[in-house]
DNA sequence: AGCACGCCGACT
DNA sequence: GTCGGCGTGCTC
């Protein structure tokens, strides 16, 4: 028997299929991982196939020493996994494997326990009466085995003692026998279980369509509290009465305790929960629950997709337009496209739900490759909160130059003075503040990194957001000499500051990457403000989503278009997402809630269909744009990125790939929309001079992808190329 | 990624 | 003469 191995390295050079010579004694299964003999050295590797014969010379062949595990790690359905994102985003098996791995296991940090579980032999059995009568805690033992046949040692010596034990072994009253097993899951106090509550007619229709298997593939769009989660709810609930599994993925930042006890009430311990916030234990203990069965509910964010169920009933991603679906770090790839590999092999629908969907995947509902599912009905039939825009403009104009427009300062007092709650919302950008001079314009920038510093009050410093090197603030100008030092745009702190002397009464909040550097900090900020009445929260992205804050009534957007002329053409659809997600925060009970958006662009469409929810008609516009101008998805964006310790190299091989893609135009003539070198926007980053290569090129031409990852794969050893494509963000 | 082989410069 | 620099190539 032969077994085809990935070997546990990184490596372009080491990304293909070693074949091995199974042990003649151990069975070796599919999906193992296994110690293997590499060259000179010993390392890792995962089962991938195993085949009675190979191609090559016996004494070419070498023997796989040992399993490491004694069960497999990859189920059946992985492989087509692999398989897809190999495809689609050309990822190393190895990357994806570790995906699929939990890292406690690759890592040894989890071990299996080795549990012996005692019996009386047929000699203790016989000799009973010879124990002394004095041997209390020995009679006690056997007479307690003699009832539970079975019982794990550690058991026994906590009862019995330690000492108790190991005599009796020693003398042959007892024997064990040891399995390897796993460290029983932390079994909390089960929840109180709640039911099921009465879908309306919209909410059943959906179910059963979603049951209907029509297609597959589903977006669920339905505006805010119209209910989608009941509908995920009930389609697991049928997953389940045919005893099958689920997995439900919700955006990184909304899985909180909140939405975890949410779920727990529903279906109790059939959920594991998987995240980032979890002990390696516990982490290791949910993922094994989902393994053998125990648990048959996957909650978590995106890595949740790989959770190792067999047999799925359905899989939903709720509020599939966010961001965190998309890994931005290596190894990159879209969580859908693993869903959809897994729903295809269970047979099995996939939900996306949104009040907002991405562009693509509403092209995606309206060319039928998706079933559109509607819930325009609020359940609570409470109108969405009413958004005024106001013109910073105009504000600016009649001499108010402050964050704060005449109109939000009015809704502000107006809310403090009825003891409501408000909530600030500036976005990423808005958050900087860079020192800059007034004189010649020279704004603070990182030395490693191409990017303006942000000056932080609290420590008196500039520090950068990429690298986190911090720098003394500036005191005089270094390009012109003069003292004419300024603070730039205001951030979240300021912000604080100011409502602070405004509202001297009111209890302020802030939260965002600084206030929260520890997990519970962030909740400690959540419940406190949950608590105060009247209070403003302040903050950046983060207290957009997820947290429902019934008492909220106001709620302002100070810059909204801080993320619209970002240089990305997602920009529009961003802000969309954004302006609405935020919008939804306000008047979540009885109370009418309300939004107050300042603006530079008060005239911008995207303006004027969120704030009469219209996304119909924002789509329209906007896959119109798209369709015009050839971006996804009408085309596939590439991004071939260049990095090296110094400019020259980097600038060099960049050229050199530039013109091995225009050859490739030639070939090509038709498929290419777009194609340009240059410096990439954040030109350095952490000490590394970047440089980049991006094309537009058509939807469905595969070949040329092969072919531009091929040009891409050159071995350099000043620089470094990275491949994408339809990446996140071009900085 | 490692690790060895291999071919050139400055040292006990 | 050798110790050691890192370029190149291979790993079932």
């Amino acid at each position: 028997m032969f077994a085809e191995v990935v070997v546990d390295v990184s490596t372009n050079s080491l990304d293909k299929i070693f074949d091995y010579e199974c042990p003649k004694n151990i069975e070796i299964l599919l999906g193992q991982r296994v110690l293997v003999p590499f060259g000179r050295q010993t390392i890792e590797g995962y089962v991938l196939n195993l085949k009675e014969t190979t191609e090559l010379q016996p004494n070419q062949v070498k023997q796989i020493i040992k399993p490491l595990d004694d069960f497999s790690l990859i189920l059946p359905e992985m492989f087509d996994v692999i398989r897809e994102l190999k495809q689609e985003y050309k990822l190393r098996i190895i990357d994806i494997l570790h995906l699929i791995v939990p890292s406690q296991i690759r890592n040894g940090k989890v071990k299996q326990q080795v549990v012996k579980n005692c019996f009386l032999t047929e000699y203790g059995l016989e000799n009973l009466d010879q124990i002394k009568s004095n041997a209390k805690n020995q009679i006690q033992a056997c007479a307690y085995l003699r009832t539970i046949p079975n019982c794990d040692f550690t058991k026994l010596a906590t009862k019995f003692g330690n000492q108790t034990i190991n005599t009796l072994i020693s003398k042959g009253y007892i024997a064990f026998n040891e399995t390897k097993s796993f460290r029983a899951p932390m079994q909390d106090i089960s929840p109180e279980i709640e039911a099921d509550l009465t879908l309306t007619d919209l909410q059943q229709k959906a179910v059963d369509t979603i049951l209907s298997k029509q297609n597959l593939f589903n977006l669920l769009f339905g505006v805010t509290g119209s209910g989608k989660t009941e509908v995920y709810m009930q389609v697991i609930r049928e997953a389940l009465k045919n005893n099958q599994t689920a997995i439900m993925l919700v955006p990184e930042i909304s899985l909180t305790p909140k939405t975890v006890k949410q779920f727990r009430s529903r279906f109790g311990d059939l959920v594991a929960v998987l995240h980032s916030g979890l002990s390696d234990g516990e982490k290791f203990d949910e993922w094994f629950r989902l393994y053998n069965g125990t648990a048959k509910i996957a909650v978590g964010a995106r890595s949740a997709i790989f959770a190792p169920l067999k047999n799925l009933g359905a899989i939903i991603i709720d509020e599939e337009h966010d961001g965190s679906y998309q890994s931005e770090s290596n190894p990159r790839y879209e969580t859908i496209t693993v869903a959809k590999a897994r729903a295809k092999y269970n047979d099995c629908p996939l939900v996306l739900g949104s009040a907002t969907p991405t562009i693509e995947t509403f092209y995606n509902a309206q060319m039928g490759n998706y079933n559109l599912i509607t819930l325009d009905k609020r359940i609570n039939k409470m109108p969405l909160p009413k958004m005024d825009i106001v013109d910073m403009c105009q504000e600016f104009r009649s001499g108010n130059t402050s964050i704060f427009s005449g109109q939000l300062l009015n809704e502000m007092s107006k809310a403090v003075n009825n003891n409501e709650q408000i909530m600030l919302f500036l976005n990423r950008r808005g958050f900087s503040s860079y020192q800059m001079c007034r004189e010649c314009g020279y704004v603070a920038k990182c030395t490693d990194c191409d990017v303006s510093l942000v000056y932080h009050k609290e420590d008196n410093l500039l520090k950068c957001h990429y690298c986190g090197k911090k720098f003394k603030p500036l005191t005089k100008c270094p390009s012109c000499g003069k003292t004419t030092i300024k603070l730039g745009n205001t951030g979240t702190e300021k912000i604080e500051e100011e409502l602070q002397n405004l509202f001297p009464q009111t209890k302020v909040f802030r939260m965002d990457n600084d206030t929260t550097t520890t997990k519970s900090s962030h909740a400690k900020i959540l419940s406190e403000f949950e608590k105060t009445k009247p209070a403003i929260l302040v903050g950046t992205q983060m207290i957009a989503k997820g947290h429902d804050f019934p008492m909220v009534t106001l709620v302002g957007l100070l810059d909204a278009d801080l993320s619209l002329f970002y240089c990305d053409f997602k920009a529009n659809e961003k802000t969309y997402q954004l302006v609405t997600q935020v919008a939804g925060r306000a008047g979540r009970a009885e109370k009418e809630g309300k939004v107050v958006l300042q603006t530079f662009f008060p005239k911008h469409y995207v303006y004027n269909f969120c704030t009469n929810y219209d996304y119909l008609r924002f789509y329209n516009k906007e896959i119109n744009l798209r369709q015009t101008a050839q971006f996804p998805p009408f085309s596939k964006i590439i991004r071939v990125l260049v990095t090296a310790e110094e400019d020259d190299p980097a600038k060099l091989l960049t050229h050199e790939l530039f013109l091995k893609f225009k050859d490739l135009r030639v070939k090509y003539p038709n498929d290419f929309i777009f194609l340009e070198a240059m410096r990439s926007p954040h030109a350095k980053i952490k000490r590394k001079y970047r440089y980049q290569v991006l094309m537009r090129v058509s939807e469905n031409n595969e070949k040329l992808i092969e072919e531009i990852f091929e040009i891409s794969n050159v071995i350099n050893n000043k620089a470094t190329v990275f491949v994408e494509v339809n990446p996140q963000n071009l900085s």
